[in-house]
Order: structure tokens, then sequence, then C-alpha cells
DNA sequence: CTATTTAGTCAGACACTCTGACTATACGTG
DNA sequence: CACGTATAGTCAGAGTGTCTGACTAAATAG
């Protein structure tokens, strides 16, 4: 075995990572960093609390919550008091935020069809099949 | 599309990440963090350079070299003046750090173990190939 | 021999993350 | 209902990883 399994995936994962940092830098979001992003690509379109983007992005909820307040002093995101519990605050997107996110969309799909372009479909197919199960047994949060 | 392929990656990737550091924390070798330990697993036979590491963990020399200095000083490695370049100072896995390596590689090996007994052979091949294959146009270090 | 490149270090700064301690609210049970 | 426990979140402090910029010394190209 030439490079363990594992390895080959952060190659290509990374890969795809900085270029969708390296994409929302070119479109005017320069601010906003990798471990913010994070946080923000899991807020749900009702809001969430700190405490599950914490479990969500596998960080604790004080470094969620320190990620939230940058996000916020950016504009990304929003906190509103949650009605259901007097404890919590809901993290919601700003307007800022949803630009954000369609910018990153934009360039996960970019790369996803790249790959897919050079593996071809069947592979692609082969490779995405083998990774949904492999989540069976490696995602935490399932 | 459930999940993007990149983060279904991250989510393995993770695991085995965790896994290794788990194992070589319960082997004694607790310090020893996930940034220093990227390094010393591509430390060459030979020695390797500083920035020959810093390549190719993708982190600044400057980066490389204060966690070289971390390593070095809990006797994971040892470094060595380059007979053939006076500027150069060469990294050397130490005996401390031979063991860490095999423990690290050990877990390595059963994850990979568990990941081909869940997915079966044929799915683990393909899933291999397709990441051997992906790395041709995702990694900068190629 | 000089100019440029390369190997590495030093200094300073910032981002991320954690642990521990704390407050306030919610909830479950007798 | 009251009390004890669990949950949502914050504050404070510390350690680690990472970068940029400026620098020294040795190698190399012309």
């Amino acid at each position: 075995m030439e490079l363990p399994t594992a390895l080959l995936m952060f190659i290509a994962q990374r890969h795809a990572e900085e270029r969708i940092v390296e994409h929302l830098r070119a479109h005017g979001f320069a601010d906003l960093t990798l471990a913010q992003g994070r946080i923000a690509a899991r807020i749900a379109e009702e809001g969430s609390r700190i405490t599950d983007l914490a479990e969500q992005a596998q960080v604790t909820k004080q470094t969620a919550g320190f990620l939230v307040e940058q996000l916020e002093r950016a504009g990304y995101v929003d906190r509103v008091p949650d009605p259901t519990d007097k404890r919590a605050r809901l993290v919601r997107i700003a307007p800022r935020g949803r630009e954000a996110q369609e910018c990153a969309r934009e360039m996960e799909q970019t790369v996803e069809a790249e790959w897919a372009a050079h593996l071809g479909p069947r592979r692609m197919g082969q490779l995405r099949d083998a990774l949904v199960s492999l989540r069976e047994i490696t995602d935490p949060f399932l």
C-alpha cells in the first residue's frame, strides 16, 4: 500500500477546502476563516443553538461560541433569543452570511464536478458509495 | 446529493486521525500532538531537511521548524548537520520517535482493516482506486 | 567575483482550541 | 410545589499551531 487511505482522503479534502477558501477570498469574503466557515455551514434554516453547532462541528461549546461571536461581528450571522428556552439564543444566517454560503457552495460544486470529470461517473459513484458507507462506522455524530 | 464528497472524506479522515492520536496517548506518547505527528510521519529514513518537511506537510518552514523543535525536545527526533550543505541540518527519527511511528502505524492499519471489513474487498479497492486517481488533480505536492 | 537563490532562524502577531469555573434557566421526581 | 440535577451559555486563562516579515549564512549561477 503506497499511502494510507485516510491520508489520501486528507489530500483531496484539503484541496477542496482550500479552493473554497480561495474562492471566498476572491469574492470579498476575505475575513471568514476556515473554522468560522465550518460553523457557519452548519447553521440550520430556522436557526441553531450554540450547543448543537458545537456538537456537529465537533468542538467545545466555548469554541463554537467564540467563532459565532466573530461571525456575528463580521455580519455573517445574527442571534435572537430562543422563544422556547430563555437560556438559549438562536444563531441565524444573516444576508451577508447567505451570500457567503452561496459563494462557497458554488466552488464546492465546481470541485465536485472536476472530480466527477476526472474519475468518470462510474468511479465517482463508487467513491461516494464507499464514503457514505464508511460514515456508518466513522461519523461520531451519527 | 446529501453531503459533499469532500465532507464525507473529512469525516472518515478525522476519525482515523483521532483513533491514532488516542492510541498513541494510551501507549505513553501523550505529548506528541497531531501537528507534530504530521511532521514526524514525513521524516525520511536518511533524515530530512526542514524545508522538505514543510513542503510535504504543507506548512511554512517556520512552522515546520517550530514543530521539529518540540519533537526534538521531547526526544522523538534529533538533528545533525547535513554533511553536503553547511546551511542545512538533517532531522532524523530518534529511537523514541521510531517507537511512536510503529505505534501510530499499528492503529493506522487497524483502522484500514476495519474499513476494509466494513466495505468488503471490492468496494475498498474501488475507494482506494478513486482516491489515488483523485490525487492527480488534488495533490499540490505531486 | 558578484548577484541571486536557498536553508534556516528570530520576532511578533493572530487564530483556534481546550479546561475549569460560573450563572441562569429548564426539567424531573417525590 | 420544592428541590436537585441537567442543560445553554459565558468568562477567564492557557497552550498550540500558524502565518508574515526581516534577517543570517551558505550555495550556486553567470
